[in-house]
DNA sequence: CTTGACCTTGACCCTGAGGGCAGGGTTTAG
DNA sequence: CTAAACCCTGCCCTCAGGGTCAAGGTCAAG
């Protein structure tokens, strides 16, 4: 199957196959012409790929899942180097939501701070 | 006084003042040889910036605060359009937070599911 | 055989808030 | 006078692609 095909398969764009491919993830055969071909192996790897980029991971860091497929799993996530990367993933956002959190004090202080200034100059 | 004076006070670097400028925050006077001119006023802002930038407003977003700044107000935060950027930024972080405890979910859910996988295949 | 619709390629610029570096002019201290 | 320290502009980089382009390939109908 040539790129359109897989991205519609996929559910990704084109554009964004070969993205893929530019960070290593996919490795395409060439026809005669130059056109990119490609199996049903690299549909499965291209939609972890956007699942796990959907979870907030980075493209480097789908390496170990496509890793463990390529190695033969029928799932991503079974290797140890995924559950690393899942828990790794998690600590991030755990980090992210205690920042957000906090941030949202200083905000909500900040406002209600300016608008009780205003209401005293009125 | 020169960019790095400024900067300096401001706690920023050469670099970021060069780039708000860039954006309209700043519009310093020049020497004849070439060199930007900064006042105390122009100190007030950069920390400004600063300050909402950490609070996660992108550059454009803090316009608002220093034309009340550049109003006559003595703080940036007290005219009606701050006020409103202070409501929607929280607005965005609750939403923000929201997506990411979702995620969390997805994550430890998938890890969960990934572990016990393996638990069976042992 | 040709036309036209559609597909593919690589290459370029864009995002936000600067960081880093290059190359060159200016100022200031010793 | 010279070297350090400072200033300037301009270019490339981040991340996951989006948008657009020119050039060329493919495949059907006519």
């Amino acid at each position: 199957m040539r790129i359109s095909d897989l991205a519609a398969e996929a559910g990704v764009t084109v554009k964004a196959v070969r993205y893929y491919e530019s960070q290593g993830l996919l490795k395409p055969r060439r026809e005669a012409n130059g056109y990119r071909t490609y199996d049903a192996h690299d549909v499965v790897v291209v939609r972890e790929v956007k699942a796990l980029l959907s979870l907030g991971l980075t493209a480097e860091q789908t390496y170990p899942f496509i890793e463990c497929l390529r190695a033969g799993n029928g799932r991503a996530d079974v290797c140890p180097a995924s559950l690393e990367a899942y828990r790794t993933r998690i600590a991030e956002v755990d980090r992210r939501i205690a920042e957000l959190t906090d941030l949202r004090a200083r905000l909500t202080d900040l406002l209600t701070d300016a608008e009780n200034w205003r209401t005293r100059q009125l």
